[in-house]
DNA sequence: ATTCATGCAAAGTGTTTGCACTAAT
DNA sequence: ATTAGTGCAAACACTTTGCATGAAT
């Protein structure tokens, strides 16, 4: 839905991080979907292709990796998510099937700008979670419900 | 920061809830405050009052007046929150102290209109999260570094 | 009297940590 | 050679659940 800013496994050494093939597996299977996948999600991906891999190893690494910049960790309903497209956006998640799908930034700078007027805050940055039905959801009868 | 739109304890009789004394007291310690409690910060209020009240008793009311919109449930880095404020808000999240301040609402309908149009896909609710430095924490030096 | 709500304890989740070993630098 | 990174298992924190008792209707 959006372009990605990829950041690839060679951006790991210029930190300071030792590339592993664990570290390299994990931070290309997040990379390589738009699924926002949860730990134990990459841990099955990474598993498939590195069947040593501990789960300990994807935890330390996400947690790692999230630190460096090179992708996004966000908390939601069902925990943990991890994110490999660190350029700016939004997120909607379907109510119904629970996916959640990256939408382009809406209005990001004139609301911060806003706030930061309101409240006497400083703004560094923001987050905005769409939620409802998405296109192949709508028309449907049911809705599964979700916490928020 | 914003004015409270409380839902008192009369509205549980009516959606076939029984009032006992742990649920009104929960219900009153999450609208009496504005800092977006976590379940065992609710439960050490409430046992304040009312000492013999278990958490897991904490928890499923939680659960329950969330469900009936009586107080809002949501995650973060840290875990759930509750917020007896039900009214449309934003939040600000302080970086450095951890503090959750209300906001108003920023560009509410204009927003979810311009997603709906984008994408397709039917807007049900949104939330926005805003991250930064708090008045009271400006002008200090040194950050606390939190996840997003 | 009926049945919803509670307290307790036990069981689940998802995530983190200690440690000895392995591998990247 | 050095030390960051790994696998394993245990520990952890948070949340949920089963069940018998107690209280609200």
């Amino acid at each position: 839905m959006i372009p990605k800013k990829g950041a690839g496994p060679e951006s790991l050494r210029g930190r300071g991080l030792r590339l592993t093939e664990p570290r390299r597996v994990i931070l290309e299977v997040v990379c390589a979907t738009d699924s926002h996948p949860c730990a134990s999600s990459v841990y099955r991906e990474v598993r498939k292709r590195l069947p040593s891999v501990s789960l300990a190893t994807v935890y330390r690494n996400l947690r790692t990796l999230a630190a460096e910049g090179l992708l996004l960790e966000r908390a939601d309903a069902d925990g943990l998510r991890f994110d490999g497209n660190v350029a700016r956006h939004d997120h909607f998640t379907c109510l119904r099937c629970g996916r959640v799908f990256d939408v382009p930034p809406a209005g990001a700078a004139r609301t911060r700008r806003a706030v930061a007027v309101r409240t006497g805050f400083e703004v560094l940055h923001h987050r905005v979670e769409f939620y409802g039905r998405c296109a192949a959801c709508r028309g449907r009868t049911r809705r599964t419900t979700r916490a928020v």
